[in-house]
DNA sequence: TAGTGGTCTAGACCACCGT
DNA sequence: CGGTGGTCTAGACCACTAT
């Protein structure tokens, strides 16, 4: 736990680091404060500017919040967005309780698509994991991720009826800053209706999304389709989109389901 | 174009607002270079690291680039995003032409819901633009906005049919960081369908969202339907949501554990 | 080689917060 | 009041880019 000054990675991403290991750990806590950044400056000999940028870093990828005169906290349970979580949130919001029932668990070789999509090197293998959501005991959506086993060894030992970011952050350390997502509608295939108990025409809102963690790595892909019915989804979207848009594909037909 | 040193108001800050101003005057141009840190804090009377953090502050908000060894460049059409532009963009990209339009353009007194959603007073007018979009002639969805016209007065002056995102910046200086979005899926009403000219069941990607500027002004509300047989959303999406879930209107308790 | 952005230092003053 | 984060300075060395 100490700055490597000849190493070639700068200080201050050292100093992020080291605090983002002590909040895994449990070392510096949820809600609670770290130690100041004149403190921290002593503690690892840097200045203070560079304990600042590291702090501002952490501060703005939401893993500490700061405030001025009071001090600098441990975000509280940054995780749990997004699909899953503001499904979470809004079911618990109305007094409902939501659920998880696992459909599938299986490590697999990428496919082609797979492979290019999360830059995999071919024969890389993946975990496979469908899994249904419900609130109320109603089936309301299924999400199949697709995870490179090469970042989450033995991930079988884990729990995964829970949030995949939660143990992304508590098991392997990474921590996922964003997403890149297509939305649009689908109409259930006989299968999904099947699993959704669906009778009638509900028209699926469907969600693709690859993972990334602030350094870039595209840690997992996921695709989900919510019963439209039941379910909006709340985001909230910064500019970044341009890059996005230049690959994307406009399509025109069906958004195929397998 | 000075830095006030007495002014309560941070020399970096400043410095982002005589940057910004000179790229919406032309006088930074898209795509080249502006002068160099040292360049910068000699003009202004600054030390480097204010510079800097004027600068990285203005990449981080995608208003700049940075490139080591290089210089630092003004964005390439900074704008042009998500909804609309991620649509005429993409629409392009397919050699296809987007076209716009405008089916109404009125002012009214804001309603009680528009006061809430966008912090106006009482008795505040707004603008309220409604667009159709097409595709090679074909309409694929309706945009509605509701604009507050204390932030945009004269906009009768402007062409409307192209990007409100343009507009803001180049006549009135704000620049969108982000929005607050809500996705969810809906069934034509009679008058949709007319509009679109659907004659049977499509359902409807709906996207209502708040736009706000890198400060946290709330600019102006914004409600899409698109043929979702037609169209996808394609986003990246950034961790902040949970701020959404903090002060949002869908939230109770606590995120805690699972 | 000269210029750029990236990192880093060791100071400083300020506004804000809790006691 | 003492401690905190926010701002700011005037230097410095580095790796990278272009010529």
């Amino acid at each position: 736990m100490f700055i490597d000054k000849k190493s070639p990675i700068p200080a201050y991403f050292q100093l992020k680091e080291i605090i983002v290991e002590k909040i895994r750990k449990g070392e510096y806590q949820q809600g609670k404060s770290i130690p100041s950044e004149r403190e921290l400056s002593v503690i690892f000999g840097l200045s203070r500017m560079t304990v600042r940028q590291a702090l501002n870093q952490l501060a703005h990828e939401g893993i500490l919040s700061r405030e001025k005169g009071r001090g600098t906290f441990v975000s509280r349970l940054i995780l749990e967005q997004r699909n899953l979580m503001s499904f979470t949130e809004l079911a618990r919001s109305k007094g409902m309780s939501p659920g998880t029932r696992i459909l599938q668990k299986s490590m697999v070789r990428a496919d082609k698509e797979m492979t290019e999509l999360l830059d995999l090197k071919s024969g890389d293998t993946v975990y496979r994991i469908k899994r249904l959501r419900l609130v109320d005991g109603v089936p309301v959506g299924i999400e199949e991720a697709f995870i490179p086993t090469k970042y989450c060894r033995e991930l079988e030992k884990y729990d995964i009826s829970a949030s995949l970011y939660r143990i992304f952050w508590e098991k392997y350390g990474y921590y996922i800053t964003h997403g890149d997502n297509i939305i649009g509608v689908v109409k259930a295939s006989p299968r999904d209706k099947k699993t959704l108990d669906i009778a009638g025409e509900v028209p699926l809102l469907s969600i693709t999304s690859i993972k990334y963690t602030a350094a870039g790595l595209k840690l997992y892909y996921e695709k989900s389709l919510y019963r439209s019915d039941l379910y909006e989804y709340q985001i909230r979207v910064f500019s970044d989109v341009v890059n996005i848009a230049e690959n994307g594909k406009f399509n025109a037909g069906e958004v195929e389901d397998d």
